[in-house]
DNA sequence: AAGAATACCAAAAACGTTTTTGGTTGATGT
DNA sequence: ACATCAACCAAAAACGTTTTTGGTATTCTT
């Protein structure tokens, strides 16, 4: 039992020089067949396979990112306020990305973001270390400050979201349709005044899906009543308490349209408290289609989203990106409405 | 404007030389420094963070690994099956985990196991290329091929969740202690006849949990029925579905214990079906206190789980494993109970 | 059968750090 | 004034790969 300077506990070394005296060839050699280069013998590959095999070696990550320059890895950032209440998005998006890097031979990693400040600190660090390739994330605001520093340094990135400029590859659902459709459903059903609990106004697709309201309105013959519009944080204004906030201000709507699914499920406690039966005396429509929403009575109308789907697209980009492909990329997934029992006929009688 | 073999399209090289040659002195002083490490001088350090900061410069993570022979990285895996319906539970304890190891200047990397098989694949891909220093995963099984792997290379890790062994560090609720109060509370209302939907029995806590519900119904001079307990996966039989075969069974549980809030959720919808009243004609109890187990009807009554602290707990443990601590810690969080509405007085007019 | 082409492979260089080794400078004690 | 010591720092080695360079058998061409 000859142990060649073993270090510590380990049993034995499992680099790249014992692999290649076990299968009896030179480092480069086993480099080549490992890595599936030419110039090297059928016969010979599967030797060092095999002896690979037996030792477990797995090439040094951080050796070959060092020589290689790059780490065959894309990063993930997910932005803490996201994480807490609109979860399922995010690991949707995870999934889809997941499958389709892997296919390609990539590997993704999560990181998380603290707060708003540590975002463009966290990609900082990131892409400075050297830890991967590309960078992807979501919630874009119009105004972006990650996306001007990783343009500045011209580093490979993909957003789930749009911005202002719109000077980069993204991929989005089509904000501005959903909010025209959710519109023109309750327009419709017979209701007329119809309010809106946004998501926060600093993201993007809080924008878009009050520009597709509007332009639904418009397209209805409404005109727009700001007043009927309330943002909700679901750190401190829930959709619970912006109901309430609307009916104090002397705002009846007979329907409401909600940022995400969970303003709307809040948003109906809320009703219930005012002594109005949701779905009933005032329609929901929700926007994400969580998966508690079909289980809430009444069920939620909302907008689907195929989040897998998305995330397969964000890898692709990403993957042909890499690949070199550098043209800019724009795609927008659609949103179809997955009609329940929260929106009802209604309006009319109320005026 | 020299450039010193600029490639490509980078504007300056962002390397340890350069930091040394822009504070003029040399590579080994520019690595003390920027350590923290001792014999180098105040003034000489201020130089030297400075020059880093003007030139953007962050060690590469790749070359620091691969000579320091550590990452200074932990990655918590995520399994699949895991995130698709269990999501604030995984994204509250990376909150708390990250939180705990950047204190301890430690990076957090999350990666995902796309299937069950997938799980070992996964980490041992981590653990052979290097990528980090201690392993996290969840959803531990009571005999755990994943434990044994690990245990064998004598790679450090902690789980969430126990195994039939225990051999090994975690952190875990205490899920006998939740079955018991469960069935105490139910009981003090009135109830004997008292169903469970348990979550799939290949994962430990699972049988923690019935195990918790077998001592209580036991404390309480009941005897237990297996033929009450029905196990639930979300994927193709979830509450409502469990619910429905459980009266079809001819089984009429005035309260039912539910493994998890979305089980819980779902079966209230179950027994709407069959026309009855959750919280009303049947008492449900779930497990979580998922977001929306606030705001749905009735409001449903579960227990809590403080998954940040555990979490940091989590991340402390691992820091210090990583510090040299070699003892063998078991953690158990307490998991209160959050009374809402669901759970109702009944049973005597029932048999 | 000789030269050229091909297939295969070994040796060495390079990637960007950290850490060890050893040396220089300036201050301190006698 | 000399030896000792402390403080600081530069040079070089090492980490485990990948890739380039160059060389040696083997096959092919004529």
């Amino acid at each position: 039992m000859k142990r060649t300077k073993a270090p510590e506990h380990v049993p034995f070394r499992r680099d790249i020089r014992s692999v290649a005296q076990e299968a009896g060839v030179s480092v480069s050699t086993v480099s080549r067949a490992l890595n599936g280069y030419g110039d090297v013998n059928a016969e010979t590959r599967r030797r060092v396979e095999e002896a690979a095999e037996r030792l477990g070696y797995q090439a040094s990550h951080a050796a070959s990112t060092l020589r290689q320059k790059k780490t065959n890895t894309v990063t993930f950032m997910v932005s803490k306020p996201w994480t807490k209440f609109v979860d399922p998005y995010f690991l949707g998006i995870i999934d889809g990305l997941e499958l389709a890097l892997t296919a390609k031979g990539l590997d993704l990693q999560v990181t998380l973001a603290r707060d708003f400040d540590n975002e463009l600190e966290v990609i900082k660090r990131a892409v400075e270390r050297g830890r991967s390739d590309a960078l992807i994330f979501a919630r874009t605001r119009p105004e972006d400050e990650r996306i001007d520093w990783l343009e500045k340094r011209d580093f490979p990135f993909i957003t789930v979201g749009r911005t202002l400029r719109n000077s980069h590859s993204y991929v989005d659902r089509d904000q501005v349709r959903l909010g025209r459709d959710a519109v023109k459903r309750l327009v419709a059903l017979g209701h007329r005044k119809i309010g809106t609990l946004t998501t926060p106004m600093r993201y993007t697709y809080s924008h878009l899906t009050m520009q597709g309201v509007q332009e639904g309105l418009e397209a209805a013959g409404i005109e727009y009543d700001p007043d009927l519009t309330i943002e909700c944080y679901m750190s401190h204004r829930t959709g619970e308490e912006a109901v309430t906030e609307l009916f104090m201000r002397g705002q009846k709507p007979t329907a409401l349209i909600c940022g995400n699914d969970l303003i709307a499920i809040s948003a109906m406690e809320g009703l219930r408290r005012l002594g109005l039966k949701p779905g009933d005396d005032v329609a929901l429509i929700g926007c994400d289609d969580i998966p508690v929403a079909a289980h809430v009575r009444p069920a939620l109308t909302t907008f689907n989203l195929d989040l897998e789907a998305l995330g397969i697209k964000l890898g692709q980009m990403t993957a042909a990106r890499l690949a070199g492909d550098t043209e800019i990329r724009h795609e927008l997934v659609p949103a179809p409405m997955i009609i329940r029992q929260s929106d009802c006929p209604g309006g009319d009688h109320e005026t």
